[in-house]
DNA sequence: TATGGGCTGAC
RNA sequence: GUUGUCAGCCCAUA
């Protein structure tokens, strides 16, 4: 529904029908970006982090990236595609007001969206105007401490993927590190302490005083909550462009610490593995490591979710690992392959009236493939079998129940080359529809061939395609 | 090689 | 009310 109105809404805005942009139109969307009301001509005295974000370039950038995301409303309910013209306004007074250190980020607005392990992520919206600023604070941040952060952080960074951070705690393990500290820190994003944020960016950037106060403020942005306005001492809004990489000044902090001390470490965001070889030596480095995240650095550390373990038994961005002859192995983790299942349910029973093939090339397929790809560098030749005749068996289930009646069963069974009684004994069966789609008479009437040649996505063709291509010669 | 659309995953 | 960063893949266009 939401994604319908979503859609709704690109068509109208478009001005040809449901066909594919035509060259011009898309140039004309980069166009109407390219003539906005940046002004030109910052003239910077030297590479002041203030003029750079002024610069034309950087904030047609985030100009670009904000208007991809047109149809979201921000918590004034501008549209993103109003910005524009919002910004030809008044843009002059918005950037005397960051030039003198005086522009006032707006309150965000509370959103509560439920996580995929059933919790809820509360964040705040800012404005389009703020995440607007904000994005264009990101670009001139980032080429600053992306040489800086450390190598053994994955999250939030260009070109750095989350497999390359599980490659890295797999390395670990292949060298005998087999236990791993877990290192949780409860609401990371809301603990983080803005005096010492403040402090690092300070010491990297010395005298760029109005964007110190700019990242302050945003820092300081209350939420909207009841109507009354909640004024924030720690923590950074999430749902903002600049958050994450805040997020890595604050723990690059870690980084360094742990490999003072030399340890093997691997983090994502705020999900931080130190490896070691023996319990002992985790148990010893957690309660130091815990002693300088409190004290020195003082987030919180989740003493429950915090373990020290091997990692066969935890999992890491979704992966789990285990042991074999050649080493250590990856593998899904249990929670990820229930979540697929899940949401294959879900798209299943959605779609049960449709039309099968554009059901499955225009829904199934993308989905699943999707997910495959983030986890096709497990070993799951085991896993893919059993995935791929689950998804049959869900099909066969929409089929059955697509012949409502007995006697349409029975015809289809007689076509699918049943013979008359065996046709019969099943059609006229009391059976559920699950237990019907999974017998040997659909089966036969559906086999895998037939499935196939819809183009359903198989995860065992699909690996092995990934497999053969992995070991091709590089050319 | 670059734009634009879609889908998925991590946090 | 559905945000953000990053990544991957698929498709279209030149």
């Amino acid at each position: 529904m939401n994604q319908q109105s979503k859609a709704e809404k690109k068509v109208g805005t478009s001005s040809s029908s449901r066909e594919a942009k035509s060259p011009e139109e898309t140039r004309a969307l980069g166009g109407a970006v390219s003539v906005g009301p940046i002004k030109k001509g910052c003239n910077p005295p030297e590479l002041r982090l203030i003029d750079r974000l002024l610069n034309v370039d950087n904030l047609n950038d985030a100009f670009i990236k904000v208007v991809d995301n047109r149809g979201s409303a921000g918590a004034d309910g501008m549209e993103v595609g109003d910005l524009k013209l919002f910004l030809r306004k008044n843009w002059e007074a918005i950037e005397g007001q960051l030039r003198q250190g005086k522009y006032q980020p707006q309150p965000v607005k509370k959103v509560e969206i439920p996580k995929p392990d059933g919790g809820v992520r509360m964040l705040g919206i800012p404005t389009v105007l703020d995440r607007f600023i904000q994005q264009s604070l990101l670009q001139v941040l980032t080429p600053i401490w992306e040489p800086i952060f450390s190598d053994n952080s994955f999250g939030f960074r260009p070109k750095r993927k989350a497999i390359d951070a599980i490659n890295r705690a797999k390395e670990y393990q292949d060298e005998g590190y087999r236990i791993v500290i877990d290192i949780d820190l409860s609401k990371f994003f809301d603990e983080v302490p803005h005096q010492r944020l403040m402090s690092k960016i300070m010491l990297k950037t010395p005298g760029e005083w109005e964007i110190h106060k700019l990242i302050h403020r945003y820092l300081l942005t209350g939420m909207m909550k009841d109507g009354m306005l909640e004024d924030r001492e720690k923590g950074t809004p999430q749902g903002s462009p600049a958050s994450p990489i805040l997020s890595n000044i604050v723990l690059d902090e870690l980084d360094k610490e742990l490999e003072k001390r030399g340890h093997r470490h691997t983090r994502y965001a705020d999900d931080c593995n130190v490896y070691v070889k023996t319990r002992r030596a985790g148990e010893r480095a957690f309660a130091s490591i815990q002693n300088f995240i409190e004290n020195k650095m003082r987030l919180k550390v989740n003493k429950e979710k915090s373990k020290v373990d091997s990692p066969v038994k935890g999992k890491f961005l979704g992966y789990s690992f285990y042991y074999k002859k050649g080493g250590t192995g990856l593998r899904v983790a249990p929670k990820s392959v229930t979540r697929i299942k899940e949401s294959i349910k879900e798209l299943c029973q959605r779609g049960r009236g449709k039309h099968l093939p554009k059901f499955i090339s225009k829904t199934l397929n993308p989905a699943i493939r999707g997910w495959f790809n983030y986890y096709r560098y497990a070993d799951m030749k085991k896993l893919a079998h059993e995935l791929d005749e689950w998804l049959r068996h869900r099909l066969r289930n929409i089929l059955w129940r697509h012949w409502k009646r007995n006697w349409t069963r029975f015809t289809n069974l007689r076509k699918a080359g049943l013979s008359e009684q065996h046709a019969a004994r099943r059609a006229f069966n009391q059976r559920g529809p699950w237990f019907n789609s999974g017998a040997s008479h659909m089966n036969l009437a559906f086999p895998k061939k037939y499935f196939d040649e819809l183009g359903l996505f198989s995860f065992v063709t699909a690996l092995k395609a990934f497999h053969a291509k992995l070991e091709a010669p590089i050319i």
